[in-house]
DNA sequence: ATGCTTGGATAGTGGCACTGTCCAAGGAGG
DNA sequence: CCTCCTTGGACAGTGCCACTATCCAAGCAT
């Protein structure tokens, strides 16, 4: 298909594609002519992706080109491909790491490491960014004087490895390789504010039913 | 205090502190003479909130500012002004109603709530900003080929069910009312990105351990 | 009394996700 | 063959938004 094509089939308008090829978050289509390039359906499926990692994932376009960079590396494999992906995602503003409440935090999420037996969690540290964003917001969280120290996060992350295995077990479900590091990434990003709204809407129906309209 | 102790203790450039005065996402401090006015500690805890929708939550000062304003409307009931402040909390882009993606998650959302006995969501609806952004981020992803009905979304809901549950719980831990308000959507906001990177670190945790590294 | 600080008003900055304009090269119809 | 419309690419411009810099007159401190 054409550039025209691809357009009208996304709903992303020509200019919008121009941007993302130009960004290289879309690989150029195949060249036909000086003047025509020919698209298919991996260009469809990659634009969606983007789309979705941008409006519904609010990640910024830098950030995109690396976590797709990672899912196109052939050279790195699954795990790794996955890892890299999910690796380049997030990057909440990060606080002084000499901050009191920063220090607090730290300990606190380590502690809480130690006591579910995460090791491999404890090992990676704070290489990773969702330990180094989890520290960060707890120490947010205990700025404006909430305490939210080991006890609190405990049964939070109790739930929460309960619905990774879930992840995990899905997984199996996705049957091309390719796809596979893409569906990781999809589910990533767009499985959270699924989370997060069937959390809130929970929030209400519970509220409701205890403290009533 | 005055303006510039607020901008000491809260870590924000008096600037900014001018800037939020005048969105009115902080009240005005007490005028002691023409040219001077008096902050206290509440102020401070306000200040600490609005870094926090901002800068973690993402929240756009506009929606910033409704929220704040229905956790000050003392006119309102404390399940009303929490509802409220939550209410306008997200906003994700809508796609059109009659697209047959959002159809069939519409269906699929409805189904759902039915399934899990969450009667007052049911009733409520289409109205909670949180059905409407559940609906179009399932539809976003069945538009990218990924598979999100209702047997997909039930284990996740369940799952979300007792997290929530324990959120209503904790609700009880917090003495004044402005603060509990405050505290519900602090907690809304900052324990979101909490649990996701809570998942994430499971993810890591149980990928490395049934794939290796 | 004088020099520094304060709060308030207003205009400007920088980043980012697009978007509009132009152009030369094709391809399609007569 | 000639004309007209479309295509892909380059590049500058736009609009939004969260700040930030500048200026000013009125105090307060010494």
């Amino acid at each position: 298909m054409r550039l025209a094509e691809l357009s009208e089939l996304s709903g992303v308008s020509i200019p919008t594609i121009k941007y993302y090829l130009r960004e290289q978050l879309l690989p150029a289509g195949r060249r036909m002519t000086a003047t025509q390039a020919e698209y298919d359906d991996s260009h469809l499926r990659r634009l969606r992706l983007v789309r979705a990692l941008i409006q519904v994932g609010r990640v910024p376009v830098a950030t995109a080109r690396e976590v797709l960079a990672a899912v196109d590396d052939d050279s790195l494999g699954r795990t790794i491909r996955m890892g890299a992906a999910l690796w380049a995602l997030p990057q909440p503003p990060e606080a002084p790491e000499d901050d009191p409440a920063t220090v607090e935090a730290t300990s606190a999420v380590d502690r809480l490491l130690v006591e579910l037996g995460w090791d491999t969690a404890r090992e990676i540290g704070s290489l990773s960014p969702s330990y180094r964003t989890l520290v960060t917001t707890v120490a947010t969280l205990n700025r404006l004087g909430y305490t939210c120290g080991t006890p609190e996060l405990t049964p939070y992350a109790r739930h929460m490895e309960r619905v990774a295995e879930h992840d995990i077990d899905r997984l199996d479900t996705f049957p091309e390789e390719v796809e596979k590091v893409e569906a990781v990434v999809a589910a990533a990003v767009l499985y959270e504010p699924v989370l997060l709204m069937l959390r809130r809407l929970a929030q209400e129906e519970h509220s409701a039913r205890r403290f009533g309209l």
